[in-house]
RNA sequence: GUGUUCGUAGCUCAGCUGGAUAGAGCAACGGCCUUCUAAGCCGUGGGUCGGGGGUUCGAAUCCCUUCGAGCACGCCA
């Protein structure tokens, strides 16, 4: 469907083309001024130095050309030279009844779907998810339906943290503590056990002490580096127990990212990309492009115009050992092959952009990846408490995200046993949805790139903009809608022209949809998905507070109004689930 | 030191490619429930957009400079 935007932008510019003008000076956009108009056009002004005239001349021959045109209720030449529209009632209403009668509420799919992959996520194997892996999933999770809804083919991979130090050190761990286990002997030929030696509270437990041992014991950490060596040469074993921790670890992680609604199309992990790497070093010496450096290989990655230094890309370590750039090159080497991606987002750590901007330049150096593949660096801020500092437990610790996402649960349980009428039972099971919706609302109404306050009042709030109250306001419209269903038929209910200002406000919102979609996906910022729900549950409070829907005398009119929840429902219902999150029938 | 992001109301933040009186929310204060969920709505107060200079008919927005904060700067991921 043409938006409504588009289609008065047209006539404003065929008003400026017959007026004499170039069209381009025709362009509409949204009013600063809602006190004043509802659209505005700015061009008259622009155009008064080409035409050596007063914009306000300019302004009022294309108003001339406006004049009887029914898409307007109102059409002004002001001062300097502004162009004020407003809308006509009967358009407007016809143009939402259109959005209603359409499943994606008029909003065109892209005609070039491309090939995106997402990274996001990215927590460690073995490690329990903490806070600082909340913005990834959120985010990534985000981007990852607004794409796809936008109509692109979309996969998401959780890039596990499987490789480096970390398994040398568990695999240590693990020796000392059952020296007696098959995969430790050498000369063990046989199969290996389907059953992991260990549970996944042991792994949480072992690595962390295993970590802190290293850094004490220089002979333990000889231990560890060295089995790390040897799980990199591919020793039997060791492979073995990488599977099992993965195995065990990914289950976890899997029930963990359920219950924050974020799922992934691909586990692929740093291990995958390993047996890549030779070929891809390889073929970096015979281009030319890795040299030794300080006893490293590195690749020359910058560039004239770079304002500061961006030092070398290091593709292994002067001991030959491969590192985080080194991996990340190789599984760019299977996202390619296998998916030919048109366009790579990661979701990551702004503090991680550097490393980006290195491995982004050496892969289309190196031709791992065509020069018109996208590789995009979504980087987000970091998450602070409410003292502005990186978040923390009470004694400075990390803190699990388990543990965070239970205080705000318990918070919301209470809040919701207020509500007299609801059971502990469904308590509890809106208590997880709103909670949810607290935490990505408040997570993404943020830019991403930008460090934020998480404020468990704040977001746990029904008051002001928060995830609450945009469910709040979704379930007033539920019910009122379920009220109304219990006795009459929902079909063919057509939206009426708009007999309030605050039904014409509310509609003025509903038809921004697509344009809040889209910049939401240009840009990749879901915050702009929550900027527009924010704006269309305002309109909708107004409108329900002036307005009285069941008990309305006109049938017609109140089919008309049901018509017009229906849509605004529908439309806040499917934002909601771009963000990753979804309403309860009642709170 | 170099680079980078940022500095808007007491607090948390919007302000798109420069445009009409700088906007929300929270907090403060004052109203609105015999009627669809008051987790709501209405109203009031609160700002020399860090400072200074420049470009422009017009600057929170662009350029320069200065002060202040965060972050990153080859063998950890």
């Amino acid at each position: 469907m043409e938006q409504l935007i588009e289609i008065i932008s047209d006539e404003v510019k065929g008003a400026f083309n017959k007026s004499g003008y170039d069209e381009r000076y025709g362009n509409v956009t949204l009013s600063n001024r809602p006190d004043l108009c509802e659209f505005q056009c700015n061009g008259a002004m622009a155009a008064a130095k080409e035409y050596k005239k007063a914009p306000i001349m300019i302004a009022e021959d294309v108003l001339k050309e406006l004049e009887d045109n029914d898409i307007f209720e109102s059409v002004e030449a002001i001062k300097p030279g502004f162009l004020n529209f407003k809308v006509s009632n009967a358009f407007l209403g016809k143009y939402v009844d259109k959005m209603h009668e359409d499943e994606d509420f008029g909003f065109e799919k892209t005609k070039n779907p491309l090939t995106i992959m997402i990274d996001y996520g990215g927590p460690n194997v073995a490690k329990p998810l903490h806070v600082g892996h909340l913005r990834s999933a959120v985010i990534g999770e985000s981007v990852k339906r607004i794409s796809r809804y936008v109509g692109h083919n979309v996969i998401g991979d959780v890039h596990l943290g499987d490789w480096g130090l970390q398994m040398g050190l568990i695999i240590t761990e693990l020796k000392l503590r059952k020296p007696e286990l098959c995969y430790f002997d050498e000369n063990y030929d046989g199969e290996y056990p389907t059953e992991a030696p260990f549970t996944i509270s042991e792994l949480e437990e072992i690595y962390p002490t295993a970590s802190g041992k290293s850094k004490e014991d220089e002979e333990y950490k000889e231990a560890a580096l060295k089995a790390t060596k040897e799980l990199q040469a591919g020793r039997r074993g060791y492979r073995a127990l990488l599977n099992h921790i993965l195995t065990i670890s990914v289950g976890d992680l899997k029930k963990n990212y359920e219950k924050l609604n974020v799922s992934f199309d691909l586990w692929k992990g740093e291990s995958d990309a390993q047996e890549y790497i030779p070929d891809m070093v390889q073929l970096m010496k015979d281009k030319g492009l890795a040299y030794e450096s300080e006893g490293a290989l590195v690749v020359d990655v910058k560039e004239e115009t770079d304002k500061k230094e961006v030092p070398p890309c290091m593709i292994l370590k002067s001991d030959g050992a491969s590192l985080y750039t080194t991996t990340d090159l190789a599984t760019l080497v299977w996202r390619v092959k296998d998916y030919n991606p048109d366009r790579i987002i990661y979701v990551v750590d702004n503090r991680q952009e550097m490393h980006f901007i290195q491995v982004f330049r050496c892969a289309k150096k190196a031709g791992i990846v065509r020069d018109d593949v996208s590789l995009e660096f979504l980087g987000f801020g970091t998450m602070n408490g409410p003292d502005g500092k990186p978040f923390k437990t009470r004694d400075g610790g990390v803190m699990r995200l388990e543990f965070l996402l239970d205080e705000i649960n318990d918070k919301m349980y209470n809040k919701i046993l207020d509500n007299d009428t609801i059971e502990k039972s469904e308590a509890k099971e809106v208590a997880k949805i709103v909670s949810l919706a607290a935490v990505k609302y408040g997570d993404l109404s943020n830019q991403a790139s930008k460090d934020y306050i998480f404020d468990v009042e704040k977001f746990t709030s029904s008051e002001g903009n928060t995830g609450p109250y945009i469910l709040y306001t979704i379930v007033r419209i539920k019910s009122i809608l379920n009220k109304y269903k219990a006795d009459n038929n929902i079909d063919n209910l057509h939206i009426d022209t708009p007999d309030s200002g605050s039904a014409k406000k509310l509609m003025l919102e509903l038809v921004k949809f697509q344009n809040a979609v889209v910049s939401a996906y240009e840009d990749n910022a879901p915050s702009k998905i929550c900027a527009y729900i924010y704006d269309v549950c305002d309109a909708f409070n107004h409108f329900y507070h002036e307005t009285k829907i069941l008990s309305c005398d006109d049938e017609d009119k109140k089919k008309g109004y049901i018509a017009l929840l229906i849509l605004t429902k529908d439309i806040l219902e499917q934002c909601i689930d771009l963000l990753g999150f979804s309403a309860p029938e009642r709170m």
